[in-house]
RNA sequence: GUGGGUGUAGCUCAGUUGGUAGAGCGACGGACCGUGGCUCCGUAGGUCGAGGGUUCGAGACCCUUCACCCACCCCA
C-alpha cells in the first residue's frame, strides 16, 4: 500500500477543523492589531535561509530539505557536486517563516525610506528534516507574525500581549502557559558579551562536555542551554547578559518589561533563554505549555539586522511563530480538545426509492438557499437514512414519502424535540433557511 | 546521527510453556415491514506489517527488512 512520508500527517476531519480554527482565531485577533497575511513560496534559495537563520545553526546545517529539479540532481550525481549551481539553483523547503517573509519584504520594499511599518502574518506549513517524535514532525504548521519598521519597545511589548492573547482564544487557562522573555543584545554589545562567555567557556573547558567545548567557538550561548548537569553548574558562574547590555539594550528592555507589567503579563526572565535561530537581537522570548510534555509551543524575538542580513535597508523588525501541532497536544493535555464536530446539516430522505427524484429536486432547493444540506446515495432504508442524519449531526430530517409527493409537501422533523411539521415543497427552502436562522 | 519500544479485524487491544485467531467499541442488518440517538438480538470484516528460516505444525522462536512510536540533540 502506498504510504506517506516519514514525519508527515494528512490534516482531515476534526484535526484539519482545527488548524482552520486555528488560522480563523489568528485572522480575527492579528487582524483586530492591524496585521495582513501573506503567503510565501514553500520553497526559497537556500542562501535566504542561510543568511537569515545563521550557517552554523542545527536548522540550516542538518534539517533543511534541499530541493533540485531532477535533471539538475541527475547531473549532480554524475559530477559528485553541487559546485558550480547557481545561487537560485540551490533550493531549499522553508524550515521556518520569518526569513521568507523578510525575503518578500525586502524584495517588494515593504517599507520603504521612511514608511510606515508593515504587519504581516502568516499560517503555513514548515518542514525540518528531523526525526519525528512527539509534537515533532517533519512537516508542521505554524501560524506566526512579522512585524518590521518598528524599533519602539512597545512594538515588542505588544507582540508578546497579542501572542498571549492569542493562547487564550484558543483556550489556555491563565495557569497553563509560561512566558519567558531575556534580552540579547544588539550588534553593540553582544559581540562582547559573546566572546566573554567564550572566554568563560575555554578557562573552564576541562570541566565540561566535548560538546560544550565546540560550543565556544560556533554558538558559546548556546552553552547555558547544555543537558549535561555538571556543565550547567559551571555555567551558573558564567557572565550573564543582564550585566552585559549596553545602555540602549538596557533601557529597551526595560521598558518592554514596564509595558508588560502595566498589561498585567505574567513572565519569567530566563538570562539563558537562548533561541536557536541567529538573527535574533535584544527581545526574546518563548511559551511553554506546563504538563504536556512537548516543551516550547511558541516563541519569537526582535531580529534588528535580518532585513540587511537579506540585503535589505536596516530596518528593525519582531515577530513570532506557535506550533499547531504541539499546541493541540498542550491543550489536549489540559483536557481542551481544539476539533470541532462536525457542522450539523439537514437531511433529505426518502420512504422509499420512488421518491428519490423529489430528493434530488428538495436537495437542490436547499443548496441554492445556502442550507448544509445530506442525502443517501446508496439506496438506504428510511429507518437507516435516520441514522445516517444522527451521524452527520442533522438538525432537521426533511422526510419525502408517497403522501407527501401526492399532496406537494414535505415533512419536516426536528431531530431533537421529534417535531414534526408539514409545509408546502414550494416553500420547504425557505422554511428551513428561516429555522436554522 | 544515537538509544529504547511497538506492529494481530475500521479503532483500542487480548492471545497462556509453539497446535493454523478472540473481546470491547465501531460498521451493517433486525426487534410487525414510513422515522434516528437508549436497549436487546444477529451479521460481516483479519495475506496476524513484509520476506525468509527452525518445526509434523508459528501470531507466538530465529534472521532480514519496512513502517510507526518514544527519548537524546535541536526546536514550534
Amino acid at each position: 500500500m502506498a504510504q506517506k512520508v516519514q514525519g508527515t500527517e494528512d490534516l482531515f476531519g476534526g484535526y484539519m477543523r482545527a488548524w482552520q480554527h486555528m488560522t480563523d482565531v489568528a485572522r480575527e485577533l492579528f487582524g483586530s492589531y492591524g496585521f495582513d497575511m501573506i503567503e510565501t513560496p514553500a520553497i526559497e534559495q537556500v542562501d535566504t535561509f542561510v543568511h537569515g537563520i545563521g550557517e552554523s545553526t542545527d536548522v540550516v546545517r542538518k534539517e533543511m530539505f534541499r530541493v533540485f529539479s531532477g535533471a539538475l540532481l541527475d547531473n549532480m550525481l554524475e559530477s559528485g557536486s553541487e559546485k558550480g549551481l547557481k545561487p537560485r539553483q540551490r533550493m531549499a523547503m522553508r524550515p521556518e517563516g520569518t526569513a521568507g517573509v523578510v525575503r518578500a519584504a525586502v524584495e517588494n520594499n515593504f517599507v520603504p525610506q521612511g514608511g510606515a511599518p508593515k504587519k504581516l502574518w502568516y499560517a503555513e506549513a514548515m518542514f525540518r528534516g528531523e526525526r519525528p517524535q512527539k509534537g515533532r514532525l517533519r512537516q508542521f504548521h505554524q501560524v506566526g507574525v512579522e512585524w518590521l519598521g518598528a524599533p519602539d519597545p512597545a512594538a515588542d511589548a505588544e507582540c508578546i500581549i497579542m501572542l498571549m492573547e492569542f493562547y487564550k482564544h484558543l483556550g489556555f487557562g491563565p495557569s497553563g502557559l509560561r512566558l519567558m522573555i531575556n534580552s540579547m543584545g544588539d550588534a553593540a554589545c553582544r559581540p562582547a558579551y559573546r566572546e566573554k562567555v567564550r572566554q568563560f567557556i575555554l578557562d573552564h573547558a576541562d570541566e565540561m562536555c566535548d560538546e560544550c567545548r565546540e560550543r565556544a567557538e560556533i554558538n558559546p550561548l548556546r552553552a547555558f542551554d547544555c543537558k549535561n548537569e555538571h556543565c550547567r553548574e559551571v555555567m551558573a558562574d558564567a557572565p550573564l547578559v543582564h550585566q552585559n547590555l549596553c545602555d540602549e539594550c538596557a533601557e529597551h528592555y526595560a521598558q518592554v518589561k514596564r509595558y508588560l507589567d502595566e498589561a498585567g503579563i505574567a513572565y519569567v526572565e530566563d538570562p539563558t533563554l537562548v533561541r536557536g535561530l541567529d538573527y535574533y537581537t535584544r527581545t526574546v522570548f518563548e511559551v511553554e505549555a506546563i504538563g504536556g510534555g512537548v516543551g516550547a509551543i511558541g516563541g519569537g524575538g526582535r531580529y534588528d539586522g535580518l532585513m540587511e542580513l537579506e540585503g535589505g535597508k536596516p530596518t528593525p523588525g519582531i515577530g513570532f511563530a506557535v506550533g499547531f501541532e504541539r499546541i493541540a497536544l498542550a491543550l489536549a493535555a489540559q483536557g481542551v480538545s481544539l476539533e470541532g464536530d462536525e457542522p450539523s446539516c439537514v437531511y433529505v430522505a426518502c420512504a422509499s426509492p420512488e421518491q428519490r427524484d423529489a430528493v434530488f429536486s428538495a436537495t437542490l432547493a436547499l443548496r441554492q438557499a445556502g442550507v448544509r444540506t445530506e442525502a443517501d446515495y446508496q439506496g438506504r432504508s428510511l429507518k437507516s437514512q435516520f441514522k445516517q442524519a444522527d451521524k452527520h449531526n442533522a438538525c432537521l430530517c426533511v422526510v419525502l414519502g408517497a403522501d407527501e409527493v401526492a399532496s406537494g409537501s414535505a415533512t419536516v422533523r426536528d431531530m431533537s424535540t421529534h417535531e414534526q411539521v408539514s409545509v408546502p415543497m414550494s416553500e420547504l427552502a425557505a422554511h428551513v433557511a428561516a429555522r436554522l436562522a
